[in-house]
DNA sequence: CTTCGTCTGTGCGGTAACGCACATAGCAAC
DNA sequence: GTTGCTATGTGCGTTACCGCACAGACGAAG
């Protein structure tokens, strides 16, 4: 009956029909998401999907030497865990926590259960594995192109777009590791934008004071993928 | 019957099971594939997919600036189009044939219709889309790090993995745009190569000559990628 | 209030890749 | 062989980012 609280506060979830829903909703278990919590590993065999609710989980590539990158960015809108379906059992990649809060759990087994049975379920999680090929794809070019502090602007709006408030708890360091660049590198570009009035920001906290200059200061692939993601998740489904 | 010629060149369609092949065969349609052809521009309805033989199809991310970059390399392991039974109805992204061969087309409602009708194709090709996520997120992250000259030698792999023989018919000037990088860049990257000995080449056409070293010289990006691929799309599908 | 660990600010030399300009060389058509 | 187009070679100044080093500043815990 509620529509603010519990699992339906997950934009996936919410979209299911409601016979799905009665399916599904008894297999959830509330979990809380701490920062930092590893939600798979490379190549470990994954169990369970999670759908965040008021949580931000990045999946990240990382190299042998230690080196790493945020290929994907996850909150409300998605879940972690596509390979359940996909029918691969793992990836090379790893799943954390970037930002605290809650989520549900679901063990892999009913997902996939429910997945084969229901053709509407089916259709939303394929639409939205289509909206992450997007955003890694973007992500791809992104990384190619523009610099650190248009790359800023684009993962502090889609930070933004996960969060409640204007708030982004984060250290520039953490964001480094995300963007894939020095901690000095995320300092600077910080330094300029707060400067220029777009953001303010101290130890481990960002606050957006101008999202619509912040956004002209972002590269197109900010919109590119926000724009494919409301086209794919958006009312029209079932369109098909 | 033949498996040398005909569909089944190509992987996708040689593993279904032969009641599925008798099912779509009759749909494919053989097409010459040449040189720039471009299957689908972003945002345009993709109507057909395609499934190469003895082409290579890039996956291009393009920029309003014109700049530009591949997200993935498509060729007789795969298709082009996998957001027909993903539920999109196109991409951001464009799809430009990058090695002149033959392919073969369907048309995208005969897809979808089978693709909904047999369990065992939609898991093989979903499985496929798993491997094409696990590329385009490796992608992402060698674009951060690795430099253009381990970028060379990764493409370079890719495409030779897709091909007949140990030549490469490409200027270095469209390298460099899958790259993302400026020619000069890749002619310098290809001369060094040329000077170890790894690989010869001439006007549009590069030679492996030491495809161990090669890879030795490559970031561990094109490993990765590729036993992805054979995990994902070797016999052991159906397991489930 | 003090302490201490962590986060942020800043400087500096080094390097990879860029943008541009122009020279040369391969190849196809005539 | 000559011509003309396109691909490749090379140099040069500029820029963005790196790696490292260390100073300073915040804020939680005592």
């Amino acid at each position: 009956m509620s529509t603010i609280d519990g699992p339906t506060q997950n934009r996936l979830l919410a979209a299911l029909p409601a016979d799905e829903q009665k399916r599904i909703f008894p297999g959830l278990e509330p979990v809380p998401m701490p920062l930092g919590k590893v939600l798979y590993e490379p190549g470990a065999r994954v169990r369970s999907v999670y759908f965040p609710t008021t949580s931000i989980v990045s999946v990240l590539g990382v190299m042998k030497d230690g080196a790493s990158g945020e290929i994907a960015m996850i909150g409300n809108e998605g879940m972690i865990g596509v390979v359940l379906f996909m029918g691969g059992e793992s990836t090379p990649n790893r799943a954390v926590v970037q930002s605290a809060g809650q989520g549900y759990r679901l063990r892999g087994q009913v997902l996939r259960q429910e997945f084969d049975r229901s053709p509407e379920l089916q259709h939303l999680l394929l639409r939205y594995t289509q909206a992450l090929l997007t955003q890694m794809g973007q992500t791809a070019i992104c990384n190619r192109h523009h610099s650190v502090e248009q790359q800023l602007c684009r993962w502090l709006l889609s930070a933004l777009d996960r969060l409640p408030s204007n708030e982004i708890t984060m250290t520039q360091e953490l964001i480094g590791h995300m963007l894939g660049v020095r901690r000095e590198g995320v300092t600077e570009a910080a330094r300029k934008l707060q400067q220029s009035g777009l953001i303010r920001y101290r130890r481990g906290r960002i606050q957006v004071v101008d999202r619509a200059r912040l956004e002209a200061h972002a590269c197109e692939c900010y919109r590119t993928v926000r724009k494919e993601y409301e086209r794919l998740l958006s009312h029209d489904r079932g369109r098909r």
